[in-house]
DNA sequence: CCCGCTTGTGAATGTATAATCACAATAGAG
DNA sequence: CTCTATTGTGATTATACATTCACAAGCGGG
């Protein structure tokens, strides 16, 4: 019952959330515990999201750089339609005290990271990417194509066009990491 | 009175504030109106920073791009110190509710994307960027080195190393930005 | 030396909201 | 059709926090 309406991601407060999904407040602790296990829940289904695209989008594409754009155009669409991952990720909540709640999200992120981690590494070995960069390195440039935008398309609610900065940004990702290919099929 | 220990940024909470400036909670009544007055100081700090931080690179490098990998560097030694701008910007407080807050957060990342702008608009007019590039997806760009690398930083409590990950980002991005200069003095 | 202003204190109030509980509706198995 | 387990409800409690207020302490100027 972890699926109830996670359309668009629910802002923080049992009370909002059981609004809309057209139940009394209590009642949300007929499928959770505690508020605890809600964001739980919704962290698992923020990074089950994020491993799908890298999937979905392995699955389309057999060149490592196009597998990338798409998990790039993906995760924008998924900003897109969820409102507030980052209000999430960064809310009271998740850094209010404990600790436990921080190694969570990091932990999602790292999920992510390894994965295209991977696709980067996949790359560098087809002679797709330069080798002398730092994985690392690539793969947070790759972040810093989607987060900040996405911030911007949440502090202006949708007004900042995600999807147009997306496409720009990765014409420079690819200026920067592509390994400039000298024939076209050997 | 509003730099009553700005070091490291409070967390959120009236009480927390107060018990970091030696105070006892209804003692901040006496400097700020409201909690809504406290966060709007620590903003106008912030952009405050942010903007000084321009203007030092700007004083100290004739070269644009140089300036901007000043600005880079002093962004991260920003970071570094104060614990939580991010916590700030996204936080309940924030967001919650009326979008004066939001508007106002908006209004001091512009205000910074303004003057990265403009840095980014010399450097094409010197030759030093190349002139083909959108200014605001360069703009996003220098944002994608410094955002992501500050959350995880802070969502690895200081443990993720910022300044290295710049220096290697800021060769990617002049990888992907810098005109490539044909001669070394004209 | 005393008066008034600024700055600090402790107790008290109000509100939002997470969480609990006793009870009602409902549904599916027997 | 009835019984029991699941799901929903309203009232209630508990807590955290912002905010207020009446009062005390210190300090400068007349």
């Amino acid at each position: 019952m972890s699926l109830v309406a996670n359309q668009g991601l629910r802002r923080l407060s049992v009370a909002a959330l059981a609004r809309r999904v057209g139940l009394v407040p209590s009642g949300i602790y007929r499928h959770f515990r505690s508020k605890e296990e809600i964001l739980t829940a919704v962290l698992d289904r923020i990074q089950e999201r994020l491993l799908a695209n890298v999937q979905a989008a392995r699955e389309e594409h057999d060149d490592p750089l196009d597998c990338l754009r798409d998990v790039l155009m993906r995760h924008v669409r998924f900003i897109r339609e969820g409102r507030a991952i980052p209000r999430l990720i960064f809310s009271d909540d998740v850094h209010a005290g404990r600790p436990d709640r921080r190694q969570r999200v990091l932990a999602v992120l790292r999920r992510y990271t390894d994965e295209l981690d991977a696709l980067v590494r996949v790359g560098q070995r087809q002679g797709r990417i330069r080798k002398e960069l730092d994985v690392q390195t690539v793969v947070m440039a790759f972040l810093g194509m989607v987060v900040p935008a996405g911030i911007l398309w949440h502090l202006t609610e949708g007004g900042f066009d995600v999807t147009r900065h997306a496409q720009r940004a990765w014409k420079m990702f690819c200026a920067a990491v592509a390994e400039p290919q000298e024939s076209i099929t050997p």
